[in-house]
Formats: C-alpha cells, structure tokens, sequence
DNA sequence: TTTTCCCTCCCCGGAAATGGGGAGGCGCGG
DNA sequence: CCGCGCCTCCCCATTTCCGGGGAGGGAAAA
C-alpha cells in the first residue's frame, strides 16, 4: 500500500481528470475505506467529480437531481467544518427514502463529508462512506481526520485548475468611480440615492454604470452588480 | 520552543477570542515569523480578526477601508488556494501605496495568505508575513505550506464557532422558485425575461422577488441579488 | 504631442421596476 | 384538522431605470 506522502504528490502532480481518478481510488485503498468520492456541485444541477461509487449510482444521483434532497449536501452546505453523516438530519421523508437507496446502490452505512468552498460560491464535498460499526469509523475518522482536510483541499485546488471557465474574459478593471457606484449600487441605494452619495448629478452616475456595464459584458444594472461581485472587483 | 501538535491542539480547546490570540502569537513564535494574523473579512465592512500586527495598522487598515485596495484582499477573494503575496497584482497607484504604508507599519516585504470560505459567503484569510529574502521565505513557505493550510481551517473553524451570530436572524434560505428568479435575475435577465424562462406570470415572478428581498432585508432588487450572491445563496 | 482614459454635465422617450392591494389552491407537519 | 409556507394569478399608479445621443476639460500614458 503506498504512503500517504507519495499520493498526496501523485495529486499534486495530477494534470488530467484521469489522474485523478486514479489518485482516489489509491486513497480509498490507502485508507481502507469503500468509497471515497470528490463531488462539485454546481447549483445549476450540473455536476461533475470522481470517486469509487458504482455508475448506477451517480447516475441515478443526476438524473433525480438528488443534490437538492441529499442531507449531506444540505448539511455541508450549512457548515464549515467536516461533517459525521450521523450527525445529519435524516428526518424528513424524502431523505429517509434517498438513504434507502443509496445503501442499495453500495454506499456505506458510514460516512464522513468535508465541505470545500472556491472563488465565485464554487461548492464541492469530498466524502469517504464505508460499511462497519460506529466504533471502528469513530476510530478511523479520529486518526485521518487532519489528512482527509488536506485531501480535501488539494483535490478541490486541482479540480478549479481543470476547470476551464477559470479565466474566461480579461476582467478589465472598472475605475475608481465605477468601484464606488457599483459598490453603492450593491449595497442597497437607488440611483438616485447614490448620485447623492458621491456628490454627482445622475446622469453622470448613469454614465458610470452604463460604462462598467460594457467593461464587464452585462446586460442591465443588476447583472453588472452580479458580476462585479463575482469577480471580486467590489466589496459589499 | 512549543511543538506544533501541542499549538493545533490548543487551539482546538481555545474557548473564546484570547485563546486564539495566545495561539496566534505562539504559532508565530514556532514558525519564528515576524507576524501571523488571522482576519475575517466581513462583507459588511466589519473585520475581524486575531493576529500580531501592531493596533496602529490594524486600526488604520479598519478606518480606511484598506480592504477594498488591499491587492492581498481582492486578489485571495478570486483564488482558491495559497498565493505569495509576490504574485499579486501591485502595478496600480492605491495599491503601491497601500504597500509603502504597509511596511512602514511593520509588515513584511515576505507574505503569504491562505483564503478561507464558510457558508453564507463567509470569507477570512489566513496570513503569515516577514521580513527575510525571496530565497528563506520560499524556503519556509515550501516546508511549512501545509500546515499552515490546516492551521487556517481549524482557526476558521473556531472563529465560526466563537462568532455564531455573523449572520444571526438571516440564515432564512430562499425558497427554490425563489432561488431560480434570483439566479436568472443575476445572469442579466429582464423581469419579463425570468418570467419567460420560468414560464410563470411577471406578476408572480414580482411576488417571489418581493419574498426573497423581504427574507434577505434587502432594499431593492438589485441589493437582493448582491446579497444572494455575498451569502452563496446563488451561483452566478 | 497626440491619444486615450477618466470625470463631469445635459437631453429625451419608452420600458421596466416598485409597492400597495386581493385571491385561491396545494402540501406538509404539529 | 388546521395553519403555515409555497406557488400561482390579477389590478393600479408612481417611480425609476434604460439606452441612445452629445460635449467639454483634465491627467496620464504612449
């Protein structure tokens, strides 16, 4: 079994999706574990990852859209820090149901989600599941729970290199005015109101905010306001 | 000098703020860095933070919104992983500024800061700085890079836990519908347009608009948008 | 020096958003 | 069972925004 140190630079040096899935399927033996799975998850139903789950399984995932029924994504998403699939809440009955079968489509009864976040609210989870008793998960996760972190983090560095909408446009930067409209425009002000603020008449404010709309592609005030923030050239 | 399980486990047992500032200071001394600094970067404008910059700094960064000029800020808020303060963008006026100012204070000509992210768009970095050459510094940040990657999250994680009430009385979620008509609002649509999309009435598309701008204390459509997206709510 | 931004101001008409109101149906959980 | 939240539809008047245009001055870069 390889050391832990020689797949975390396999990871690093990962330069396809390929390897990837290779370096997971090492880790889950490394580990010992059943499964262990690296799963963005887009809000827009879109997903994309890798890991050991069966193909029936994740297919099944994406086509009933169980991202927004799974307790492990809604929880995660709630939380910052690494979660126990115990500690969820399995209440309510769609995720009672989702359960059942996720345990017949070979996922474990254990499981152990990290939550990683990105630029522009990207959302991933890596998560190992496993089948045995609470003791010995309860053991496992206590020994490798700082390795899994890491793990988690390289892997999702990794993915964000991969992604190629990483640098789409050349985001030209919005003038110092342009920063303070837009900035006063997401915090809430009307047009009126912000032309006030910055001590300008409204039409030059317009001129402002039509030209920021044109430096960052938008198509009205909103979408500018959007986009500013996505891309971190303001700060509300 | 403390050995650096014993500074991860105290600062797993931290119970309020100065604990983590004793942490901080000792986990400088162990690195034999000239500061380290952790700092919450509040979408609101409100930071917070623990760390062994001088007050004098610190409190002139607040007052000036340095946050908002700060290339250190602005350019971890669009990446994912770790980044020399080297790599940064420092050609603008405002930002050399910012730097002259910086190292007069006391920061060091070396830097590197880790990005962390919550939920609701929870964002604070994870800064260590010196004042050495580029060879020592890659030196250092090359062996110790990892743990301070895993020194950010438990901070990050203590931070959320000693400061529940961030986003106290809002952690109200948007309903799906709610969540569509924001999203679309946000990729630039027009009302009518969402409404299309959507295939519903403007007139019921307005009244989900209203409801997410109510649960999201926002002042205007435009403002409802910005703060789904600051909080992560909606994926642009 | 010329060019290229940036900042400032102004016109207009049409389109869109806003903020009030009211009303009915459906599904889930206490 | 009843309430609550969600989804759906409709009216109105008023305010605000949009997207075209044009124009001048100043500062920095090429």
């Amino acid at each position: 079994m390889a050391r832990l140190e020689t797949l975390l630079e396999a990871l690093e040096d990962a330069s396809a999706l390929d390897d990837l899935q290779a370096v997971i399927e090492s880790l889950r033996d490394h580990f010992r574990v059943d499964h262990m799975v690296y799963h963005w998850v887009d809000s827009g139903g879109d997903q994309y990852g890798c890991g050991t789950y069966f193909d029936t399984w994740r297919d099944r995932y994406i086509e009933q859209e169980y991202h927004r029924v799974d307790p492990v994504v809604l929880g995660c998403f709630q939380r910052f820090h690494p979660v126990d699939w115990k500690r969820l809440d399995w209440s309510g009955k769609p995720a009672r149901a989702f359960l059942a079968e996720a345990l017949e489509h070979g996922v474990g009864n254990q499981g152990y989600s990290i939550p990683i976040r990105g630029p522009n609210g990207q959302f991933a989870l890596f998560t190992v599941s496993h089948r045995c008793d609470d003791a010995s998960w309860a053991a496992l996760i206590d020994s490798h729970g700082r390795d899994l972190i890491l793990i988690a983090h390289y892997f999702n560095r990794k993915a964000l290199e991969f992604e190629p909408d990483r640098a789409p446009d050349i985001p030209r930067s919005l003038s110092p005015r342009e920063v303070e409209a837009m900035t006063l425009l997401a915090t809430g002000y009307s047009r009126a109101q912000v032309a006030d603020r910055l001590a300008i008449s409204e039409h030059t404010l317009r001129v402002y905010i039509e030209s920021a709309r044109f430096k960052l592609g938008a198509l009205n005030t909103t979408h500018a306001v959007a986009r500013a923030l996505a891309r971190g050239l303001i700060v509300v």
